[in-house]
DNA sequence: GTGATGACGGAAA
DNA sequence: CTTTCCGCCATCA
């Protein structure tokens, strides 16, 4: 977002196909590893590629609990909705973010 | 092969 | 507090 400029099409999933020893296989193994109530950050699922999170969440048709990875500062990337899944969990949410003290799982 | 993007992170101003 | 810049990996034009 902060370098958006001119934007191309494109963008398909990176590599969802398990079997293949990418990172892609691994961020969905953490992301799926994550229990209901609890969030984790981009960083905290693949510390050398943030937006490789962002890109197979995006991509990716498996059945994944998207909506309990957050920016670091606890921010939703996917908004209200995702917001709203996350308080469904019981999951604590001030003024659009998570409150990562409580619900950050530890690396 | 080069160059640019993105559901990001962190440091700097 | 906000804004700007650079870097990370994989993919696309």
């Amino acid at each position: 977002m902060r370098a958006g400029k001119l934007r191309r099409a494109g963008v398909r999933a990176p590599c969802d196909a398990p079997g293949r020893g990418t990172r892609a296989s691994g961020i969905l193994a953490r992301v799926r590893a994550i229990p209901p109530g609890f969030v984790r950050t981009y960083g905290d699922v693949d510390q050398k590629a943030p937006r490789l999170v962002g890109r197979v969440l995006a991509t990716t048709t498996e059945r994944v609990p998207w909506h309990r990875v957050v920016r670091a500062d606890g921010s939703a990337p996917m908004g209200d909705e995702q917001l709203a899944r996350l308080r469904r969990e019981g999951v604590p949410v001030r003024g659009g973010r998570v409150d990562l003290a409580r619900t950050r799982l530890p690396t």
